[in-house]
DNA sequence: TTCGTTGCAAACATTTTGCAGTTTC
DNA sequence: GAAACTGCAAAATGTTTGCAACGAA
């Protein structure tokens, strides 16, 4: 796949991971379920692959939920819930970010927007029933 | 001003400090400014009372910039642009979200909304200048 | 053999907390 | 004296990193 790359397993693991997920999960919780099929899997490669995977695009973080980063392979910017309750961060595919917001900004201070963020924060329909 | 409250001086202080500023500051950056004013404080006080005004609405955490949380005594829901090169928060003042938001969140997926962000990331004007 | 990937554990950075001392009422 | 606030330092938490071992070309 790439041009000395070895040895890819784990990473592949983690990526196609958050590829089958929109759960948004965090570094603990993809290192805690995937090391269910991989046993040797460890922290350090967990981390190690979703920086890189950041760095390459294919990886966008969503949120720093109470101290913890969450991670999301649909990189397309969206909308996203975030509850209070029980931490779960859901996509609102239903909204959308008119693209012109972000032209708007570069206009208004001169910078450079790379990424546009739009979030809610609340208590979910689960938590509010279970009080 | 409050019930059996004491000793507000330090209170008060991070309080002042952050009514007094747009800048979005980290606790650590609080923390350096007030010890010129204030020798003898000390992080713990900064940590305690910004949980305190956190849980009180006097203050919001607008964002995580590269793991450090920034605070805000500006708690009206506004927008943000944050600059990968230093770490800058700026409002966007010129920017309003239509309030008409949240309810449709709340509709949409049966939850309570609470607060609403919207921020921007990219690099700021004096990052491009200075390369 | 070479070079990228990994496990492990130590290091790191940020934030929280226990406790004893101080201040205000 | 009671209750709340604070400094200090230790602890807790989340993340990064150095190093030796491993695996694929």
């Amino acid at each position: 796949m790439e041009a000395a790359g070895k040895n890819f397993r784990k990473r592949n693991a983690i990526l196609e991971y958050l590829r089958n997920t929109t759960s948004h999960p965090s570094a603990e919780t993809i290192y805690t379920d995937l090391k269910q099929e991989i046993p040797d899997l460890s922290m350090g490669t967990v981390y190690r692959n979703l920086n890189l995977f950041k760095q390459q695009g294919l990886v966008v973080s969503v949120a720093t939920v109470k101290g913890v980063e969450r991670y999301d392979a649909n990189t397309s910017s969206h909308v996203h819930f975030i509850c209070d309750g029980c931490d779960d961060v859901v996509d609102l595919h239903q909204m959308k970010i008119p693209a012109s917001l972000s032209e708007e900004v570069e206009n208004a201070i001169g910078c450079k927007v790379g990424t546009c963020n739009l979030s809610f924060t609340g208590t979910c329909r689960e938590c509010i029933a279970g009080d």
